[in-house]
DNA sequence: CCATGTACCTGAAGGC
DNA sequence: TGCCTTCAGGTACATG
């Protein structure tokens, strides 16, 4: 489910309601769901809470709560406990009264409780909107890479935070094929991908994310972003510059949109 | 280094 | 209605 737009709205509703908020409780439903490492005292007060890619992380006074929602994670804060509903994998009970649940239909989710959210995240590249990642940059990271751009996104070692919906929008944009190995990618190609990526996201974000089917905001909400995708699930479809059908072929196993026309494999 | 397959899980959708 | 297969926004790990 969730790309980098969906976590970001997720860390800024958090924020709103969970600073300052102590930790009575943990109920756990689905064991793996709450991974344990190192010493950490749970009844601690929420100092502050950050994103790094698609991982979610809330500082506590001596450790860290780091989330992953995978594909079908939800944090849900609510007034009244939602115990006993379909899915749900750990409870978090507040001081205030107020809970924090994991809800979470496939189980691939997972909170961590640890010292060292280092260790954790230890294979997570640079943030897609880092400030740092300029297109300078993702030039030199891409260098002496031979895999094709869509693989290359996909891997969170590079660049963290795209995933399948994203990518798919974003090589569109750019008028990149998405086999289009990234070693054939000319500075003036980089530069427009890395500019279209952070437009994306960004618009993505202002429009609270993309609710395909799972995805909901901490208070429950719906994202927006979905009405303004223009391959993703649109196989079939014409595309909206040149007028030619929409197509979906497989990448590292996954559904990948794109237009022949628009994005011509430079190989 | 790279590509591919499998595993982790459940539910929705499509074919027959 | 029901059974079966395929697919799903993610990632880790094993194998050539």
């Amino acid at each position: 489910m969730p790309e980098l737009p969906e976590v970001e709205v997720v860390v800024r509703e958090l924020r709103e309601r969970l600073i300052g908020e102590r930790i009575k409780a943990i109920d756990v439903f689905w064991p793996k769901s709450l991974v344990k490492n190192g010493e950490c005292a749970e009844k601690q007060v929420i100092q502050a809470i950050r994103r790094h890619g698609k991982y979610i992380i809330i500082e506590l006074q001596s450790c860290y709560l780091v989330v992953h929602l995978r594909m079908t994670g939800q944090l849900i804060v609510t007034p009244i406990a939602r115990k006993n509903e379909k899915h749900l994998q750990v409870l978090i009970h507040l001081f205030s009264g107020k809970f924090l649940h994991f809800f979470d239909s496939r189980k691939f989710g997972r909170l961590y409780l640890t010292k060292y959210p280092e260790q954790v995240m230890q294979n997570v590249g640079m943030d897609a909107l880092d400030e740092h990642l300029t297109s300078i940059k993702l030039q030199s990271l891409m260098a002496g890479k031979t895999t094709g751009i869509k693989s290359y996104l996909l891997d969170q070692r590079h660049i963290a935070g795209l995933g399948n919906i994203y990518i798919d929008e974003v090589l569109y944009e750019s008028g990149i094929h998405p086999l289009t190995s990234v070693q054939n990618l000319g500075a003036d190609e980089i530069d427009v991908l890395h500019t279209t990526i952070v437009a994306t996201l960004n618009l993505a974000v202002r429009h609270m994310g993309t609710t395909i089917s799972d995805y909901k905001t901490v208070g429950g909400g719906f994202g927006g972003y979905q009405s303004f995708l223009h391959v993703y699930k649109k196989e079939n479809t014409l595309c909206p510059r040149c007028n030619n059908k929409i197509v979906k072929i497989r990448v590292n196993n996954r559904g990948t949109h794109y237009c022949p026309q628009c994005q011509v494999p430079k190989k």
